[in-house]
DNA sequence: TGCGTACCGTACCGTACGGTTCGGCATCTT
DNA sequence: AAGATGCCGAACCGTACGGTACGGTACGCA
């Protein structure tokens, strides 16, 4: 597993006190079982034993609360450094199969696809704000990894490609699919999921046959 | 453009009266302009000239209301057959590019990004009712017609696979990739949708390199 | 002419939510 | 001891929405 939950690292990182951390992983909490009708400032607060006022008083209102809840939730995912040693054709099939899971993995959990809905909600009637926040925070670290471990694989000349950022398009397509959206839209994720291993491996072969170095 | 818009033929084909139809159609113009905020009862009713009584007569409350859009809406996509004659490289290629550009149109359009994003919210909260009726309506029709035109390719013998949905899950990924989801949190869509042409075509090569027939 | 039907426009009701205010309690500071 | 601070719980306010009810009107039909 390269993406690891750093507990109430979160917290800190974005200046918040331990118990501000406990609100907004409560907060999560309501989101994820509730979706966006169950995220009340009452509910928040009766869920998290605080006052409404304290709410008020630490995130401004309603959006401040949920753009929080954004910038906590990013930062509890980290990656690892992809090992910049020697890669090997085998060692990048590996690399690349691992990020498959690990996309997969976050793509589909609950809380990120709480968040998606969400922001989505959100998107239509006020501006891209969320839905940039999301993506940034949320896609820069896993695509920062990604671009690591392509150009990596260039540089030991596996990988043969002009545009990073496309050749990164192709792998999330081949990876993710429609996966994503059919969740979001409340598809059941047990199955998908369990029968995911194969498809993976699949679109890490199809990725290489695209862009690996002939031979 | 292989997707024709039918008019009013949505309602009809729907048991509706022409008046419903039209209701139907301000409620969508009310949700594309303003999200699922602006999709209040009397906001329809309002724009539509209509009385809230007729509303709920019609479609019994407002999830109705909201089933009634979406049948409506993919009452008025039709795909037109794929020429069952002579399959070329060339034309294939051609088919290809075209089902691609449709795709994308239809994906991005401003509907179907206002009801794919009143979906997803609902999603959460109401098992996936809305979600399944979404995916079976739009995607049936333009899987039909991929399902179609990659079957024609391999009984031309110019394309190779053993299950044409896992064929059609990698073209599907090959040409979004992650478009959808970026302009269902709010991207702007013009950007996109102006330099997609040439991403097509890379989408269509990459395709025929992974599954075109070997020779 | 009278009646039924379908519809509009508006008013109404109950509820729920975002946000504010206030009294009270615990802890800390001086 | 006395004030200040931070917070909780609850009450409160304005608004907006879903859904219902009612009066009024046009039209078809006997």
């Amino acid at each position: 597993m390269h993406f690891v939950e750093q507990g109430r690292a979160g917290a800190a990182a974005a200046g918040l006190t331990e118990r501000q951390g406990a609100v907004l992983e409560r907060a999560l909490g309501l989101l994820v079982e509730g979706g966006e009708r169950a995220l009340t400032t009452a509910g928040v607060a009766r869920a998290a034993n605080c006052s409404k006022e304290s709410l008020y008083k630490w995130f401004g209102d309603r959006d401040g609360l949920i753009s929080a809840m954004i910038t906590y939730q990013a930062g509890k995912v980290r990656t690892v450094e992809v090992s910049a040693g020697a890669l090997t054709a085998e060692t990048l099939r590996k690399h690349l199969f691992a990020f498959a899971c690990d996309l997969i993995d976050v793509l589909l959990g609950d809380v990120s696809l709480a968040l998606n809905r969400l922001a989505i909600g959100q998107a239509s009637r006020e501006g891209a704000g969320l839905g940039r926040l999301l993506q940034e925070r949320g896609r820069r670290q896993i695509g920062k990894r990604a671009a690591a471990l392509l150009e990596a694989g260039r540089k030991a000349k596996l990988l043969a490609f002009d545009s990073a950022d496309e050749a990164y398009g192709t792998l999330y397509g081949l990876i993710v699919s429609d996966m994503h959206l059919r969740m979001l839209l409340g598809e059941d994720a047990g199955a998908l999921k369990k029968e995911f291993s194969p498809r993976a491996e699949k679109a890490v072969d199809a990725f290489l046959t695209l862009y690996g170095a002939k031979g």
